[in-house]
RNA sequence: GCCCCGGUGGUGAAAUUGGUAGACACGCAGGACUUAAAAUCCUGUGGCCAGCAAUGGCCGUGCCGGUUCAACUCCGGCCCGGGGCACCA
């Protein structure tokens, strides 16, 4: 019992931003697009269980979009017992205790009494919870991409620009709604090892999670007064003796308090640099820059003075914003130290040559107080033990992955179901979903950085919040919708859930590695914790597919002219590189009449031929509109049946294979199923299956390609299988067996490659019931009649017969046709058809 | 810079995990049927050498070494291509 749904994610930028490109609403461009894709994949003959298809837009869905956000904003991370739990319960423990047992995640110093929360305004108490919630809202430095007028998350900011559209973003504080994934940090690695994800991607993920274990130490600062230390994150308290200097990021809290009057001026002038350079300026060239600030540390264990520097390359989102440098351990270390001729200590002995740092965990430690003589990997829980047991640091794990943003000033997106009132955010009540997304004229932004939500006063009046989700939001979930798709009760029946439980097969792009794959995770462990569902991992096994790519065409245009150069010969003039519709180009020889038909600034195009050709240069790309390298699944179905393109799919390679698109060999796939036909009816004979004994020879046959296939289709080498079904027919052919005991278990085999063809074979063997799912798609059928004999010809999956036979009219034309000529005659090769004529249903006869 | 994944005929690719490398298909060459096409069928097709021939020999999975009775497969070091991360202490 397999469930094989198919929906659309709808909401977000790339929808908002092609309507804004073209001037049309996003429900409309999503609506023509959806329409548009249905059509294709009926083509292609894709057999999903079109019942339960949804839009992650409709109010009917984006109601419990909505009402899961609503579960994140009312739970918190217990880290006692690893997982969410109801707010609710947060409060009677900080009734009873305080919140002793419970350092908040977004403000760790802060401490009160159960006597204390109890004397909390209203508005303290929910400041303080908002601090634990899930999903919740705070001022955060965000990725502010103007031009989109949006908050991004970090995986849609590549090289500093947006991923869509390639704008500059930079840092912006901005009050922002976010998502405690990092409370889910340790639960997300570790289910990485019960699910079956390719290494590479358990590794993307791995990676960004950023798992490191160390210490934070506190280094006393010298002449200041009591108390003011410099707290570092390390994963090396074992190098703390070969200490030469500290580093603090520039918004660093301490900078103001320890910068020296000597000073003052070198780190402002610096502190104003640092904010002239962009975020994109900054990964680009990646300079070494610092200032001094005049401030010292002290070494815990020997007092050693060691100078506190500022620098950009010291981030402060990460750790404590401030770092211990050892030059002889670590490169930017090292590097920092020969630029500034600061002094390096050597700690590590032989293994440091003076000219570069050495990361090694090998060597014995010189220089180094109570740790020398240690192997560094041993001296690393020394060191820590002795830095717990001075009370001046602890064992410490960090992350490299932040909290997830989760709203956007967009006006295509799911409007979040809080209310704000004296500036506390309070959730709807369940009985207000769904919150619906109101109709706008325009989609500019709003005043101060919000969306366009702001700009409506019907909206602003109850106080609303005026951002909404992200794209990813209604995607990660939409696994547990197809499972119950039209429950307006709950989100999904407890019963359905269980009953299907993980996605047993996920196939998606590694794109989605460090996005959609993480958030999916995280809210399907949320649901579970909150005990709505009985699984806390969504996927059981992804693969990667790989993506066809197009295969672009270029012309070479003389700068200037309306003369077009042919590849072999451009280097003689300057060019400029033009692209091509491939449809014009056969091979890599341009059609010169349809491209000065294509546009009207060409029709007087002049052509510098090479042997009497115009030759196209060529290079593999994306497939993309814009660069005119599409292929349309529409034509090839058209042309060879929806059978044919299936199987020449699977037949190309492996899935995971990335591979430009080429029909270079898709006429085998389609001479294999017209032999397979043969085994059936020939010709000339008509019917020529039969229904005796198979001998030992044919069953052996029959049985290899069940075991073959079999194996193929466990391990998803569906090209392999192609070739399984060819060497079978091929060698029923050879034993000339047409008979039905062997060839109707192949059919039921085919039926994932060649569904049509398969169908319309079993039922002609006299087979009851039909071997597709009902929700298949079933096309157009003809029927042919030469001389009375039968000829079963599919049209489903187009198998096109020899056109000598000449076909005679067996019925009077009758009701409801469903082809017209010039779909007839595409599919005779030219030919228009005397009659058409539908009979018997879905059969229809033809007459060329 | 770091981390993954690849590299096999003219082409797309197989090789069930260490056991006859190149299955299957495209392309190409030759042949049959046909007035001729189309369709269909048959034969050959990694390279070099010997032979009229059946056939035989040698070399071959990016490069150089190693382990093994046996290596496309395992180990070490390079080269090239694709993808990911990017100052995370």
């Amino acid at each position: 019992n397999v469930l094989h749904p198919m929906g659309y994610d709808a909401f977000g930028l790339p929808a908002e931003q092609y309507a804004i490109d073209h001037g049309i609403h996003p429900a409309a461009s999503t609506h023509a697009n959806i329409i548009n894709f249905r059509t294709q994949l009926d083509n292609i003959g894709f057999s999903y269980d079109w019942d339960r298809e949804f839009r992650t837009s409709d109010p009917g869905y984006y109601k419990w979009t909505q009402w899961i956000f609503l579960q994140l904003f009312a739970a918190f991370f217990n880290r006692h017992t690893k997982k969410a739990e109801k707010i609710e319960e947060l409060v009677a423990l900080f009734e009873k205790e305080g919140n002793k047992m419970h350092t908040s995640p977004g403000d760790p110093g802060l401490r009160f009494t159960a006597d204390e929360w109890e004397n909390f305004s209203e508005q303290r108490k929910m400041d303080v919870l908002m601090d634990y919630r899930l999903a919740y809202c705070g001022i955060g430095e965000v990725n502010w991409c103007e031009a989109l007028g949006t908050v991004l998350a970090n995986d849609e900011v590549i090289n500093g620009v947006s991923e869509r559209g390639g704008y500059p973003v930079v840092r912006k504080k901005l009050r922002q709604w976010y998502l405690r994934i990092t409370e889910y940090a340790d639960r997300l690695l570790e289910g990485l090892q019960q699910v079956e994800f390719s290494d590479a991607m358990k590794e993307m993920q791995t990676n960004w999670i950023g798992k490191s274990s160390g210490a934070e130490i506190d280094f006393a600062v010298a002449d200041q007064a009591t108390g003011v230390t410099l707290r570092v994150y390390t994963t090396r308290p074992d190098t703390i003796f070969g200490v030469d200097f500290m580093v603090i990021a520039p918004e660093h809290e301490l900078v103001d308090i320890i910068t020296s009057s000597g000073q003052a001026q070198a780190v402002d002038d610096y502190l104003t640099y640092v904010k002239s350079r962009s975020e994109r300026e900054r990964m680009a060239e990646k300079k070494i820059s610092g200032v001094f600030t005049g401030a010292y540390a002290l070494n815990p264990f020997n007092g050693r003075k060691i100078p506190v520097w500022i620098s950009e390359y010291v981030l402060a989102g990460y750790g404590t914003g401030a770092i211990m440098a050892v030059p002889s351990g670590d490169e930017r270390d090292h590097k920092f130290a020969i630029h500034f001729n600061i002094p390096i200590t050597n700690i590590i002995g032989e293994y440091y040559n003076g000219q570069e740092a050495n990361p090694t965990k090998d060597a014995i430690l010189h220089n180094s107080g109570f740790l020398d003589g240690l192997v560094m990997k041993d001296a690393i829980d020394v060191a820590i033990g002795a830095i717990e047991e001075k009370g001046i640091g602890t064992r410490k794990v960090n992350y490299k992955m932040r909290d997830a943003a989760f709203s956007r000033q967009r006006y295509w997106g799911e409007p979040f179901p809080i209310k704000w009132i004296d500036g506390t955010a309070y959730p709807l009540d369940e009985t207000e979903l769904p919150l619906l997304l109101p109709e706008v004229d325009t989609y500019g932004p709003g005043p101060g950085g919000e969306g366009p939500l702001a700009n409506l006063p019907e909206w602003t009046g109850q106080h609303l919040e005026t951002n909404t989700m992200p794209g990813y939001a209604g995607s990660s979930w939409y696994f547990l919708r197809y499972m119950d798709p039209h429950n307006d009760k709950v989100f999904a029946d407890r019963k359905a859930t269980d009953y299907w439980g993980q996605v047993d097969l996920y196939i998606g792009g590694t794109e989605h590695a460090v996005g959609h794959l993480l958030y999916s995770r995280m809210w399907t462990k949320g649901l579970y914790d909150l005990g709505y569902i009985g699984h806390d991992e969504p996927y059981r096994r992804l693969v990667n597919q790989g993506m066809i790519q197009g295969s672009s065409r270029f012309v070479y245009r003389v700068r200037g002219t309306n003369e077009f150069v042919s590849a072999g010969l451009k280097e003689n003039y300057e060019t400029d590189e033009i692209h091509v519709d491939v449809n014009f180009v056969d091979g890599v020889e341009l059609d010169v009449e349809a491209f000065r038909n294509w546009r009207t600034e060409y029709n007087e195009a002049q052509f510098i031929l090479e042997d009497g050709k115009y030759i196209c240069g060529t290079l593999t790309e994306k497939m993309s509109k814009r660069l005119y390298n599409t292929v349309n699944p529409d034509d090839l179905v058209f042309k060879y049946g929806a059978d044919t393109f299936r199987m020449y799919e699977m037949f190309l390679g492996p899935v995971e294979m990335s591979k430009p698109w080429d029909t270079k060999g898709i006429e085998g796939v389609h001479r294999f199923l017209k032999k397979l036909w043969r085994l059936f009816y020939d010709d000339t004979k008509g019917r020529v299956w039969t229904e005796e004994k198979a001998t030992d020879a044919e069953l052996k046959v029959l049985h290899q390609t069940i075991r073959r296939i079999g194996n193929d289709t466990e391990r998803f080498s569906f090209n392999t299988g192609v070739s399984g079904f060819m060497i079978a027919v091929n060698e029923l052919t050879d034993l000339k067996c047409t008979k039905k005991e062997i060839l109707a278990p192949l059919l039921i085999l085919l039926t994932p490659y060649a569904p049509h063809i398969a169908e319309e074979l079993w039922l002609q063997l006299g087979n009851a019931g039909s071997i597709l799912d009902a929700s298949y798609p079933v096309f157009e059928e003809k029927y042919v009649k030469e001389n009375s004999k039968e000829y079963p010809v599919s049209v489903n999956g187009k198998l096109r017969t020899t056109m000598n036979i000449s076909l005679e009219a067996t019925q009077p034309e009758v009701e409801g046709l469903i082809l017209d000529n010039a779909i007839v005659r595409k599919w005779m090769d030219g030919k228009p058809a005397k009659r058409i004529v539908y009979v018997r249903g879905k059969m229809v006869n033809v007459v060329v």
